[in-house]
Formats: structure tokens, C-alpha cells, sequence
DNA sequence: TATTGTTATACTCTATAACTATA
DNA sequence: TATAGTTATAGAGTATAACAATA
């Protein structure tokens, strides 16, 4: 690759410093979805309700809030607020009569069109020039740390 | 854009999963950050104030706004959490009498010195076993996606 | 009895706008 | 006039707990 030979004295990677690169990184990340969003009208929260929708079609309340993390109430909000402004919809389940399914409207389809769209566009400038076998290192590393972090999370390891 | 001539078969990474993955890796290093940070009484806004004090020492409410990117009446609410808390105490502004300086108390002391053993700790367990070139090549890769991330947002690029 | 979704309530983070006390 | 911090108000996301309707 490109050999930066860091022959320095600490030649070895600072550990801690590389995580706080890492967090730096995700807040990063974190911004650019935001602000991507945004500027579509849906929130962190509520685009990750739509986009399940989207991926994994027509959906009870309770299985958004399995997927997403949190409690039922919670969607119940996070689907209110999307149905103000649209973006989906809530049918009767033609089962269950207590359940209800979430599916997107024409403007929900619309959206998720217009981000996937975007995504494409901006990823392919994100990592314009890299060599393959960087990229695929990259997510390599990613998932790895990824792998470690849940381990940690669930006290696999001593906190 | 730039014109980016994918010729090869199929050879070169798919850049949207790329994106997808570098969304997930976010997402889940923002998980571990909360749920550490919880664990300590703090929350990831709070942290960030309390990190700051760590850091740079004593400072104004303002000068802390400015840091973290909210507004005024946002690290009011902020600092009064963490002083109700017994993390930060208020103090007079030696020579600006319309502003207060923010100071650790023995308690945020203590926490910022666990966080970072914990960080410590943890760090060291996160990258263990890799080799040396590999981390330098993954806070690389952050770097410089971090930095095209910048670009996208700030309409450098198309949107 | 268990499950789906809701109402009720509360806490945190965020923002704007108007106000005070000082510079 | 401008700045530092506050009060007032509002909206979003999160959580628990109690309740209705249905399985």
C-alpha cells in the first residue's frame, strides 16, 4: 500500500487514541445522516421506521419496535408523527384485529427512492480513488471492532 | 461528480453496502458510548461538557456552546443537570462578571479518570491481535471518509 | 392469560425568543 | 450596542405504568 513506514520510536498504535478517532468518527457519521434526513423531512428515529418498512414491507407496530429497539409507545409516536406528515400509513391487519400494519404511502415510497438515490451518489464519491482491497479492509476493520464492541457491551469481556 | 469509470466486472466493491456498513458501525459505536456512559451517571450531551472541563479546564458556558455546537440555553440546561448531579459547580468569572466559569467537582474528577481507564482498557481489548499496519490503514480510511463526509455536508459536492 | 396498541406522565435534549446584568 | 446567562415556551425521542380490545 502506501508505506507510511512509521519507524518513530512509538511506532505501535496508541490504542486509546485511536478509539477516541473512532467515536470522533462515528459522531461524524452520525451528522451526515442527520443532516441527510433532515433535509428530507424525517429524523434519525423515524427514517429507521421507514426504511423497515421500506426493506421488509408492511409491518406491525410491534415488530418496528423489536427491530428498532424500542418500547411500543414509542412507535406509537415515532408512527404518528410519520403519518402527520405522510409517510406512511396504518391498516388494519387482515389476522390479527388487535394488531395494526404500518405501510408507506406514495410519498413514503418516494422518499426512501430519493435517499437510496442519494446514498448511491454520495458513496460512490466517499470512497472515489480508494483501492479495492483498502475498502475492503476498511469494512473488514469496521466489522471486527464492530464484533468487539458488542462483547464488551454485553460484559463478555470485564468492564 | 467525478467521473468514475467502474470498468472492471464486478470486481470493485459495492460502495452502498459500503456506506450501509460504515451506517451500522456508527450506530453501534454510538450504543457503546451511551451505554458507558449511562453506566456512569452521564449522559452522551452531559459527557461531552464534562469531557471539555477535563480537557481544556474552566470554562465559560459560552466558550462550552461554542465546543459542542448548541446553544446558550442549551448548556444552561446541560450544566444545570450536572451540577444537580454534584458533577460541575459553577463559579464567578474572576474578571467578566456577567460570565461563570464551569469547574470540575471532586465527583466529575473522578469520573472523567474512570472513563478513561475504561477507555484505556477497552481500547486495548478492541484492537488486540491486529497488526500494526492494519489500524493505521482503519484510522486512514476513517480520516479521509471523514473528510469527504465534510465535503458532502457542507454542499462541497452535489447533494 | 398474553399480546397489541393506546393514554397518561415524566425526563432529556434541542431550538427560538425575550429578558437581565454586565461589558 | 454587544455579550453572558437566564426564563419562557415548544417539539422530538425515550421510558414506565395502567388500560382497552383481542388472541
Amino acid at each position: 500500500m502506501n508505506g507510511i513506514h512509521n519507524t518513530s520510536p512509538e511506532a505501535c498504535s496508541d490504542f486509546p487514541a485511536v478509539l477516541e478517532r473512532v467515536f470522533a468518527f462515528a459522531t461524524s457519521v452520525q451528522h451526515y445522516m442527520e443532516a441527510g434526513l433532515t433535509a428530507h423531512g424525517l429524523s434519525r428515529p423515524r427514517a429507521s421506521v421507514v426504511w423497515l418498512v421500506h426493506r421488509n414491507g408492511p409491518q406491525t407496530q410491534r415488530a418496528l419496535a423489536r427491530a428498532i429497539g424500542v418500547t411500543a409507545r414509542n412507535v406509537t409516536a415515532l408512527v404518528d408523527g410519520l403519518e402527520q406528515s405522510g409517510f406512511v400509513r396504518r391498516v388494519a391487519h387482515p389476522e390479527d384485529r388487535r394488531a395494526l400494519l404500518v405501510q408507506l404511502t406514495d410519498q413514503g415510497r418516494s422518499v426512501t427512492a430519493r435517499l437510496a438515490a442519494e446514498y448511491e451518489r454520495h458513496s460512490a464519491y466517499l470512497f472515489a480513488g480508494l483501492p479495492d482491497e483498502q475498502v475492503r479492509q476498511f469494512v473488514a476493520s469496521m466489522d471486527l471492532v464492530m464484533g468487539r464492541l458488542a462483547q464488551v457491551a454485553t460484559g463478555t469481556v470485564d468492564r
